[in-house]
DNA sequence: GACTTTTAAATGTCTGACAAATGAAAACTG
DNA sequence: CAGTTTTCATTTGTCAGACATTTAAAAGTC
């Protein structure tokens, strides 16, 4: 199942690709140095400007950094959690905001997505972990909150609680699915009573988490989806009530729409 | 807490710091043209090169592309799931590869995160998902498999079985969570006795999928996954004790050099 | 009007050069 | 000789200019 690309990619693509391919498979370990650039340029029979183009799509991946001096170079990055983690948010937040995927699906994957870490948050969560939720439900709380600020602690809050899975693996991936969605939140405007709703599912999710009881987590979380995902088809069918309204005004705007696409 | 970066970064990537916001946060729309890399050039007061080298980073992270000719240039490039996919599974196969992830950790998340489909796959699975799913449990009774096309079904069998939930943001991310798993999987040696075992698992799995079953789908994943883990502590294990009973060889081991192309 | 040619704009690539950083070796000093 | 300073080679970062290639619109031709 090889590329038989109709439209050759260029030379710094093809020698980025090259280059990942070793380092993906390992035939370039952790810390390895590359050639210089002069060297690779020979190598690949091309010229300077080119194997920088190629080395920069690297390291726009994380997969290598670059050292100046006598014996500097590119080396093959160790992929940290925290790189890691910044590529999937970006790529995911991208895939949702530019897909017009419909809010229930997101939702319901993130959802899932989280359910999957209740049993492991019931048995291992730290009081840490709690700490940092029931801090953040604090927050939520605050009267002059911002709906950004608002949906940040949200964030915070869940994450908090992913962590208490003690998986870092999970977080990773956990990470990506909460943030992702962190623009689509934004979108919905949180009156004091939904906020008050969804702080008693936060309530709810923090005490299962105290108590261990990971069916309890489990549905809280559920809870917490349906309502948000009520609430965000209250904001859309009232959006799409305002733009019928004023159906003559020329309103080009560019912004996505939360519409589903089947 | 903004940056404060103690060595200030290559031009080349602040420069593609800043575009990248402005397509993360909306400013640029999909599809929207960049300037030329010319007048990119003037406004940021660099040379060409250097816009190059911003513009091929975005490109790696599959946030622009390019098209020459004239009213060619960089556009913001919409977000596939294919590109999305492929940047997921190469991020999450390096830290996987990269940091000394031990087995149990990295199966204990990706199983957590398959068994979150469990219940929308026993709801919407279509025929399809079953076909390909059977068809793969097939492909894994064939004699003269090597242990990696062994591997490669099996994680095509669970592509499958993830497909099932009917959402492709779920399958995004499962792609991630089981692809990336691979690497770790073809380092274990499949024995006769113990893909039987794993191929009774992928039955009960698929039975269950059948009769619109979550729990015995989530059942089944439980067992290939205490089974997978306790396959892999055998390998270590036995791994371990074939290193300790020859630690005086000195084995050296060729090291890996770039071979040059053409 | 349909087809062909020209042309302008843009990216892709190359050459050559200089600046800046960096560590190692050489030179120097006490 | 030990320790410090200087020099220096190597490598990445950046720039300027040039040419090749691609592409679609504009101009020209029948």
């Amino acid at each position: 199942m090889k590329t038989a690309p109709d439209t050759p990619a260029d030379l710094s693509a093809q020698i980025a690709s090259e280059l990942r391919d070793l380092i993906v498979s390992g035939a370039l370990i952790v810390d390895a140095r590359l050639p210089s650039e002069a060297e690779l340029a020979e190598q690949f029979d091309v010229s300077r400007p080119t194997i920088r183009e190629a080395l920069k799509r690297l390291a726009a991946q994380s997969l290598i950094r670059t050292e100046r001096g006598a014996f500097g170079g590119a080396f093959v990055n160790r992929m940290s959690y925290g790189e890691a983690r910044a590529q999937l948010v970006t790529t995911s937040t991208l895939l949702l905001t530019m897909n017009e995927v419909d809010f229930d699906t997101a939702c319901e994957a993130r959802f899932a997505l989280e359910r999957a870490c209740a049993p492991m948050v019931a048995a291992r969560r730290q009081d840490s972990h709690l700490g940092v939720m029931r801090s953040e439900i604090a927050r939520q709380r605050s009267p002059g909150l911002s709906d950004e600020a608002f949906c940040a602690s949200d964030v915070a809050f869940h994450l908090a609680l992913t962590d208490g899975a003690e998986n870092p693996i999970l977080s990773y991936h956990l990470a990506g699915a909460i943030e992702a969605m962190q623009p689509l939140m934004n979108m919905i405007t949180y009156s004091a009573r939904s906020r008050s709703r969804i702080i008693d599912c936060h309530e709810a999710i923090l005490s299962a988490a105290e108590a261990r009881d990971g069916d309890g987590i489990d549905a809280g979380l559920d809870r917490l989806q349906n309502y948000t995902s009520d609430l965000a088809h209250l904001v859309m069918t009232e959006r799409a009530a305002r733009k019928a309204a004023r159906a003559a005004s020329p309103d080009s705007s560019p912004l996505n729409q939360m519409e589903k696409p089947k």
